[in-house]
RNA sequence: GGAGAGUUGGCGGAGUGGUUGAACGCGGCGGUCUUGAAAACCGUUGAGGAUGCAAGUCCUCCGGGGGUUCGAAUCCCUCACUCUCCGCCA
């Protein structure tokens, strides 16, 4: 949620803003409208709340010295069913001004660029650089075939289309990725693991937006009232729903110290209404597995956190060798809650595209408001956190991207060295025909 | 799954329907003392909101929601969660 003090104390230079990402003027109206009906009765209702304490306080003296408070009860009866009636059309104003402040999303970085979807997005760096080899590169589901590591086809059997199943050396390559992965974020870039519930009730999945906007991307176990989770950042970022980092019963958060969390989960998403859409192979599925790394940051530093962040992402790519690209996505194919969003997409010679591995957000306070996670400043006021996240990364695009940058002439793939000590030394994935 | 007990501030733990935002203890913060520290002593110590330039004033919050009442942490209903015992099970 954005802070409705900006749509009170600066509606023009706020919608103006917004109105980069294509959000209607009527709607901040709207909401800057409610604000201030919310608050006249809040006004109103409190008013009348002071008096009623205080007769009742009255009326508990006077009938403890045996006076007539008849009169006196018969008042405040009709003063409480005024408060009832006004806190009843609060509570409708409170519920309606929610309601269109989830609408709104985060107001844009001034430096992202403007524009309507990807084709305005902008290509910040080119990182690793590809050469086409002197031989066709087929793609990964060729690839994996000659390897025997994905099985389609029984995946379906097992549960449906969108759940493939990755054997042997596919599948230690996988661990691996998740073990190296891991390892790089904790022992180098000043994370803690965390291994979170896959399933959450839907407090969490309200607090990090998934709820109610996106209920039907998402798996739901009906009887519990249970969810799959679709990425790490619903537990790892719930993790500090309601919290307040103190520096006594939590850690302290200063602009130098940030609280870095990391977790490999498997991700689980319907991917509704995106049928025929890239679904070849491993490029879209409904069950991935994702390591993911979640910021809580002073707000001083958030910007400069998400370039850290970025980088962190990074070195996961080049440490394996892989070329990629970084983009920074504007204004209109930002995800609802972010401020300023970089992509990493790695190349993937066989597919002849770009695929994205990693998405790194800022959501600067508008994560945090809806997840009621603050922090004690140093001047002792309590205040809201930024958070930040980014998929450090996602494995299934990760192995198509690998699989076709590391591909050689006789159909094996070198493992990268990096990778070698998780799988026993091995060099190379084998074709098994 | 069956039976019972419970849910109060960072933690432990009181609480009679009416100066209880909540005794007391611990912890935290500040101070006195000390060369320094500990101990001791003194003080202080929740969150959200409305209003105001501010100081302040006021409102709400004792698991969630609803009800009774002039007035609810305290009474009633309901839901959720936790614990103990039994059963089942990796």
């Amino acid at each position: 949620m954005i802070d409705i003090k900006k749509l009170r104390d600066e509606f023009d230079a706020t919608a103006a803003e917004l109105g980069r990402r294509g959000v209607e003027i009527e709607k901040l109206q709207k909401a800057r409208d409610l604000d201030a009906k919310r608050r006249a009765l809040i006004a109103e209702t409190e008013t009348l709340k002071a008096k009623r304490n205080a007769a009742s306080k009255e009326i508990g003296k006077i009938a403890a010295s045996g006076g007539d408070i008849a009169a006196a009860k018969d008042e405040m009866r009709k003063v409480g069913d005024r408060i009832a009636e006004i806190d009843k059309e609060l509570a409708q104003v409170d519920h309606d001004l929610r309601e269109t402040l989830l609408m709104i999303p985060n107001i844009p970085a001034a430096e992202i660029p403007t524009g309507p979807d990807s084709s305005t997005n902008k290509v910040v760096r080119m990182v690793g650089e590809w050469k086409d080899p002197d031989f066709k590169i087929p793609t990964h589901i060729e690839i994996g075939e000659k390897l025997g590591i994905f099985d389609f086809p029984r995946g379906v059997k097992l549960t449906g289309t969108g759940f493939p199943v990755i054997l042997g050396q596919g599948a230690k390559l996988q661990r691996a990725l998740i073990q190296y992965m891991l390892d790089l974020h904790c022992q180098k870039q000043g994370y803690t693991e965390m291994l979170p519930p896959f399933v959450v009730n839907s407090d969490s999945m309200t607090g990090t937006g998934q709820l109610p906007k996106f209920a039907e991307d998402l798996y739901h176990c009906q009887i519990d009232d249970f969810w799959l989770i679709p990425t790490a950042e619903v537990p790892v970022t719930n993790y500090y729903r309601d919290d307040i980092f103190d520096g006594v019963n939590l850690p302290k958060i200063t602009p130098e110290s940030p609280v870095k969390l990391t977790a490999y989960t498997p991700c689980f998403r319907r991917e509704a209404g995106s049928a025929g859409k890239m679904t070849r192979g491993m490029l879209r599925v409904h069950q991935f597995d994702k390591v993911e790394m979640v910021n809580f940051v002073h707000p001083s530093v958030s910007f400069q956190q998400l370039e850290t962040l970025v980088k962190e992402a990074e070195e996961v790519l080049t440490g394996l060798g892989l070329a990629f690209r970084v983009i920074m996505l504007s204004s209109g194919d930002m995800g609802f809650s972010a401020a300023k969003c970089y992509d990493l997409e790695l190349w993937a010679p066989g597919e002849q595209q770009w695929l994205e591995v990693s998405s790194c957000s800022c959501f600067t306070d508008y994560q945090a408001r809806r997840l009621n996670c603050r922090f004690k400043d140093a001047d002792g006021k309590t205040k809201l956190v930024h958070t930040l996240n980014g998929s450090g990364v996602a494995l299934p695009r990760l192995v198509v991207a690998l699989l076709e940058q590391h591909l050689n002439a006789d159909g094996s793939v070198t493992i990268p060295e990096v990778l070698r000590p998780y799988m026993g030394g091995k060099e190379r994935l084998e074709p098994v025909k």
